[in-house]
DNA sequence: CGGGGGTTTGAGAGCACTCAATATTGGTGG
DNA sequence: CCACCAATATTGAGTGCTCTCAAACCCCCG
């Protein structure tokens, strides 16, 4: 699989520092914020709210109106969509880096709720038009990232359309890894799993039985090391040396 | 359903004039033309090559660079994604009005082509970049579409996740409707199936056989009442007088 | 009229689903 | 510190929707 993610090496991404200021800021380049006129920056840190959000905490809600960016930098969020009988989509998860609301709107297209304790950085549209005026940049940044956005969707619905329980499962193991995952002593990814089983199946467009079956599954066939509630280890992938 | 989509009334988008000017352009109110500077306008009229393009012309290659934004003012465009494996994913239809290439790109995500023959504008993003340091309004148009796009591959994405078959060519027939469906005289709408039922497949995640299969007992239920391979006709919906 | 791509229909198999029981986890109170 | 409970996760058995493989049909075009 080729996933147009980021690296492995973003995961620095989930230092935080709630008194720091945004020169220091461990998401800053992967945020609107580096679009931003530099003499911009000082206004920034007095303008926008760096706040914690405790786990469960709706961010947007499907249908209700939304004037705020979030830049996630701390924690994880995940969005998802309801439908008129009560069956619930997860559209994506979001993780340190991410951002969310790139455009003011009065009917929200999906909900989004921190997984758990989180720290964000809020903007009001109002503010960000401002600083788009005095660098375009800052329109450009928040274009560019609706369109990752967009991609990413693209890619979950290949892999909803196209591919078997085995697959989707292993995608989202891989992107989990990308987003948080980092290097363990016992030779191998521990991957943080932040969300709970029906989640996971809620993305993957599985019931939440054949996911825990098909992580045994990974798990006897030696790609998993370990699986548990809240983390997993991955074995390493087929590039180590084989004597 | 309940579909974000754009009304039934935006059915004129599909007329078309080669030689008329901007101002009396179809789809012009759904494009970034409509957030230009109006002095900018004859200059557009310059600038922008509006071009007839053949069906199966490829308008964007994934994996390739695009600097182009096209506005689809006649025709309709097929989005798909390509797997490892030779396996396609469609990921979306284009119709009169919607825009393609929205940010410069090097690597692009998806293939465009068209799938009959089709009319378009093209704009250079080294042209859209000046217009909207005039035109802020611009940005925030692109910024506008890459979000519905967004917001439509979410709605793909709780399809092929939550739905089962005969739900996906529901929703199928009911976007194709929207978008380029018309009032038939024998009491129905008329929907034009301008691409074949392969693409329609990859769409919506189904085998060719299922979606045939689905379409045969839609037919039997009468809420088709013709099916053939360039069209379909629809029962009244619902809402039509019991008595 | 004959050829060929596209579409429809048929029969049987398989993967994921449903319903159900068991096991584990995490929190609470004795 | 451990017993207990509720919530979450895993495992099991059987079913069904969609897939696979195959053949027939149809429409368009030469």
């Amino acid at each position: 699989m080729n996933l147009p993610l980021r690296p492995r090496d973003a995961k620095e991404g989930t230092r935080v520092s709630r008194s720091l200021g945004c020169a220091l800021c461990s998401v800053r380049e992967r945020s609107v914020c580096t679009a931003m006129h530099q003499k911009d920056l000082p206004e920034v840190e007095q303008r926008m709210a760096r706040r914690h959000a405790q786990a469960g905490t709706a961010l947007m809600t499907e249908g209700e109106p939304n004037e705020t960016l979030f830049v996630l930098v701390k924690g994880s969020i995940r969005l998802s969509k309801q439908l008129e009988d009560g069956r619930r989509q997860v559209t994506g998860f979001l993780f340190p880096g991410d951002m969310l609301g790139m455009r003011k709107t009065q009917t929200a297209a999906y909900t989004a709720e921190t997984l758990e304790d989180s720290y964000l950085c809020r903007f009001t549209h109002g503010f960000l038009d401002q600083a788009a005026e005095r660098a375009p940049a800052v329109s450009d940044r928040l274009l560019h990232r609706a369109q990752h956005e967009y991609h990413r969707a693209q890619e979950h619905i290949v892999l909803l359309g196209k591919r078997i329980a085995i697959e989707r499962v292993q995608y989202f193991i891989e992107i989990v890894d990308r987003a948080i995952g980092h290097d363990d002593p016992a030779r191998g990814r521990l991957v943080p799993l932040p969300m709970p089983r029906q989640d996971i199946a809620d993305y993957l467009g599985l019931r939440l039985e054949t996911l825990s079956r098909t992580l045994g599954q990974l798990r006897k066939q030696g790609h998993l090391l370990l699986v548990n509630k809240h983390f997993l280890l991955r074995a390493e992938t087929g590039n180590a040396p084989l004597i």
